[in-house]
DNA sequence: AAACACGTTCGGTATTACCGAACAGTGTTC
DNA sequence: GAACACTGTTCGGTAATACCGAACGTGTTT
């Protein structure tokens, strides 16, 4: 007898459909050396032969490709399509890019810009540092808002009524020793953050790793999002985060700048 | 009798995946409104219920996401997530990020890494320009090797029977009025471009814009790729096309040395 | 209020997605 | 060198379901 655990409403939805892109996050997952049809079978819950149609369906398009053989199925060129086109299909993105650019060269930081997603940010843009130190920060995904400068920063500009919603939502666990974990804590830090004008995530999300960012608007409401940058911590960056912060809050502000202020002067 | 005419074999493949990831093939194809149901259900060969409980599976999962009451679909996170995913495991990608970076400072124009796809360059990576200038330069899509500098460049590291067999395949048409359409006038330009160090795309591709693209190697046979740069035809550029053409081969050979260099040093 | 658009819901049927088992390669072990 | 263990691939058969067409709401236009 077959059934459906992950779904618990009996709308209209197309079940093999819904396989084939759980299938295609088990890869996402998965290692970037690929899954043997053997290994993606024991993730899903079908039969052997049909996670190999799948399979095989994913790959005619392009979205996914079995490198090798025998065939370790990877990401496909055609997600990288669909990912450029989705991100810029996002005013913001274009937009936010040649900001980011310049703060990245300022800082000598990674730098990125996340949306607002529902109190949520979700980082649709990133500009790597022009050293070597590179980070592990996807796009694309919904961040947790108390540990992360950017959500900090976004926070800080909401009502208390908000904030409080927002957290409830998602918790408070701690992800460093460092972590803000109550309510309290967390209002003190965006009373601070509001004055300051910037946020900082001192090694609360990763430990070794400090984040500054600062939120900027459209239509003077909610904030439309945050930049934020990320570097390791080292003694002589606890002395230039008043300068970094800057940066960032320049940055910010030039893309509200953007956002509010020529609307649509070319069409 | 429904039958489907695109389907001539009979093949292990899933077909209601396919028709979604159809259905996601024409939001990407539409406007960046987003399309409505009943115009998806005009693009699709399936009935208004059936492309219905597509789209709500693909919203489910963040492929697509309805915006507004009536809904358009438009293009979900979950892509923005899956593109940078698939970007970045082609190592291809961040081992050039950088230097594209140090590129377009240098040239002060919009620079590319594509990589060599049986021949035809697929682009994985764009810096765009400093300055405000924008092209549409989409990536993960399979360009045309003869009127690209980057697809010629690779070309012009290749034997003449797998050129001939490459050109073969995709044909000659012709772009703009200085495109090159005959195998002879092909292998001129290739002899030059070899001689010269670098390709050059003298609106070829798009009347008003040139490129100019230099491979990179892996293994020392077939080229692994190539980066090109690309800027609007002006007086002024024509008397730098040598300098921007050493940039642009310097980082080539930058690329190669990382990829045949230090294999692994690390880990 | 009638007409039209749109998205949504509903039964019913024929299609097909799915399974389990058999087949075919490849490298390893006895 | 045969048996094994492990891949990916192919094959019938059946129960599930993807699909269709029509009906239903809801909002906008005549």
């Amino acid at each position: 007898m077959t059934k459906k655990p992950t779904d618990g409403g009996r709308s209209y939805r197309v079940g093999s459909v819904s396989h084939a892109l759980d299938l295609i996050d088990h890869v996402v997952s998965g290692p970037s050396s690929g899954l043997s049809l053997a290994e993606l079978t024991a993730l899903m819950e079908l039969s052997k032969s049909s996670t190999y149609a799948l399979a095989r369906t994913l790959v005619d398009h392009g979205y996914l490709r079995g490198v090798g053989q025998p065939p370790r199925y990877q990401l496909g060129m055609a997600l990288v399509r669909l990912g450029d086109r989705a991100s810029s299909s996002i005013p913001l993105t274009d937009i936010c890019r040649p900001v980011l650019v310049k703060l990245s060269q300022e800082t000598g930081l990674t730098s990125r810009a996340a949306i607002n997603d529902n109190g949520y940010p979700v980082f649709i843009s990133r500009v790597d540092s022009p050293g070597p130190i590179r980070f592990y920060t996807p796009l694309g995904v919904r961040e947790v808002p108390h540990t992360s400068s950017a959500g900090k920063a976004m926070l800080a500009m909401m009502p208390a009524e908000r904030v409080r919603q927002i957290v409830a939502e998602t918790g408070m666990a701690a992800r460093t020793p460092k972590s803000i974990t109550t309510i309290a804590e967390l209002s003190a830090d965006l009373d601070i953050t509001r004055k300051r004008g910037f946020a900082i995530d001192d090694e609360e999300d990763d430990l070794g790793v400090f984040c500054i960012g600062a939120a900027f608007f459209r239509h003077g409401s909610e904030p439309a999002g945050a930049v934020s940058t990320t570097g390791i911590k080292q003694d002589r960056a606890a002395r230039q985060i008043d300068v970094l912060g800057r940066s960032v809050q320049a940055a910010a502000d030039e893309i509200t700048q953007l956002l509010t202020g020529l609307e649509r002067t070319d069409f």
